[in-house]
DNA sequence: CCTTGATCTAGAGTGCGCTCAAGGTTGAAT
DNA sequence: ATTCAACCTTGAGCGCACTCTAGATCAAGG
């Protein structure tokens, strides 16, 4: 098995030392293996599962949401259909979410079409 | 030429009194006109503008991003390519949270797919 | 042995975007 | 004249997600 160093993980994950600590605290991954010495040792499996915090976390999950969502997925079978209703709750928020920003394209791109006119005509 | 209350803008564009007032500290909106007795009256135009801010806010554009390129529509056509430089970025970073929401939206179609057949299983 | 760099802990601090509190004013309605 | 809701200002407070500080510890290299 091999075992990661937390410089490892900050680089490969992109999180900072700080925030892995501070999702370990806040229970979304771990508990995560130590040495001897008292250091992190990080398994594949805990850099895998840190894919998906920081795909969920990327998508807006609050901490708390994801707190939620990673009780349930480390605790086995939902004990309540309450945490697929958040994820379902999740997930309509994201497609909003790409709606809203579709529409910000949108505008964006008039804003830019026309300062491009306004550029040309000026220079 | 008509003109809004507070209490009108509050709700058509569903911000608070409070968000308002802050939008309008920042810089993002107005200044708006003031009956004889202090009070604020928007015009069309204002409840407009408050469109586009919002949009682009929903979108995750920052207080600060969007008082530049306030400053760049108020103050006509842009002294150099900068704010659209910054309309560029923005919208590439919008691009960017469309394909992590995806990504994010993969990820929750899986988990439920998954919770779903537990829950048909233990039911 | 001594230094160096990576890591540890506890706890305080930061930046953002609001949001609320307190106390005062306005103007329409009764 | 009084009441009431809507509004005003200033300034403090909040929730979130980190981020930083300070001081200690550890393992390896010279």
């Amino acid at each position: 098995m091999t075992w990661f160093s937390p410089g490892d993980v900050a680089d490969r994950t992109g999180l900072s030392l700080d925030t892995l600590r501070y999702y370990e605290r806040e229970g979304l991954i771990g508990p995560v293996r130590r040495d001897s010495g008292g250091r992190r040792l990080y398994s594949g499996g805990d850099l895998a599962w840190l894919g998906v915090v920081t795909c969920l976390r990327r998508s807006g999950m609050g901490i708390a949401d994801l707190r939620r969502f990673v009780g349930v997925v480390r605790g086995g079978a939902p004990a309540s259909t309450e945490p697929v209703e958040m994820l379902r709750l999740h997930r309509s928020r994201l497609v909003e979410d790409i709606e809203h920003i579709r529409v910000a394209l949108s505008v964006i791109d008039g804003k830019i079409a026309h300062y491009e006119r306004a550029g040309a005509r000026s220079a």
